[in-house]
DNA sequence: TCAGGAGTATACCGATCTGTATAGTGAGCC
DNA sequence: GGCTCACTATACAGATCGGTATACTCCTGA
């Protein structure tokens, strides 16, 4: 990718996510990145395809963060899971003041068709599996069962977390999700 | 409100909601409820006012059917708290199939300078002071944490509802609410 | 009867939208 | 020297954006 490019992708993401996709035109984000239109569209082609990289390329960094984190965490799946939180609430302080990107950009793309749909959908079928693998080792019986309200509790708290609704509401789900594989794990969390 | 007026407002709902607000102009909301854009511009001044008008309707109207749900609910806190699950699952089953339409909003509406953004947030500031004070009957001492705890339980199924990751998850977080209601309140939640 | 409100039809405004065209500059590379 | 690639500058296309203007019809109520 060309310095220009990724000037250019800067500057779509940072737009994007604060303005909305469909308020932010194509003038304004070669404007920003300091870069004609021309260039723009030769390395991209369409404002579409710069949507798609902007979701593509926040799913990655969010999936290497997240994988960072989980590697420094503890090798035991309760400790994971709140591992789980923690890279949220970090990745949130300082990429996500307005919640999760894939859900705002979920509200402006409705149409399955659109080529940046599966990212959104990945990501989330991504952390339902995620939160459900680790689930299945605390609670092998219930792992659909407790990986799902894991997914409830997180999503809910990067909805609060960009509303402004109640302070620090990823934290506060972190501790929900602590007493909760406390009781349903039972001597397994602890394993 | 005239019989025009009317129309405008519920093409607008509908097209704000399964488009998003920016993807959608005035003509379409015209044409679509078989109204010039001098009668749409006589009755709402601007676009924006129809923004808020949809927003504030909208809000009325889930207020109005969640009043109605909770007043046919019993009269113990515990069966209410999940009486407000089933009324959104009720609710998003026939208006919010791509999730909750304050959320989604917010997503394009960031500006808090924006008139349409004390009814996004006042919605939700409702909604958590409505768990909170049904937690605070099951739990007194910790009506804050229990009712946050049910906002994000709540939000967090809205969302999941709305992307479609797995089957019914307002059900399930309704199961979710009932066993937590039921190890915090103890005794309180048979009152 | 007639005034006024609700509505239609149509044309237009300047601005902005995505996308394309032509022409030219500068650096690195064989 | 020549060639390619990344990039700039500028202008323009056709469509759509939010919003306004003029001129008209229809209906209701005093």
């Amino acid at each position: 990718m060309t310095p220009a490019a990724r000037r250019v992708l800067e500057a779509a993401a940072r737009l994007f996510y604060e303005r909305g996709i469909h308020a932010v035109g194509v003038d304004l984000i070669a404007a920003e990145a300091g870069v004609t239109k021309k260039t723009l569209y030769d390395r991209f082609g369409s404002k579409e395809q710069i949507v798609v990289e902007y979701l593509a390329d926040r799913d990655e960094r969010w999936r290497a963060f997240l994988a960072q984190c989980l590697d420094a965490a503890q090798p035991v799946s309760a400790a994971r899971v709140l591992a789980v939180f923690d890279a949220s609430r970090a990745w949130s302080a300082k990429n996500s003041s307005k919640g999760c990107s894939m859900v705002n950009a979920h509200a402006e793309i409705s149409d399955p068709a659109h080529p940046a749909y599966p990212i959104i959908t990945g990501q989330k079928e991504w952390m339902l599996a995620l939160f459900t693998d680790l689930a299945g080792d605390i609670a092998p019986g219930g792992a659909v069962q407790l990986g799902r309200t894991l997914m409830l509790l997180h999503e809910g708290a990067l909805v609060a977390h960009g509303l402004h609704i109640f302070p620090d509401p990823i934290s506060h789900a972190r501790e929900q999700a602590q007493t909760l594989l406390a009781t349903t794990g039972g001597a397994a969390a602890k394993r």
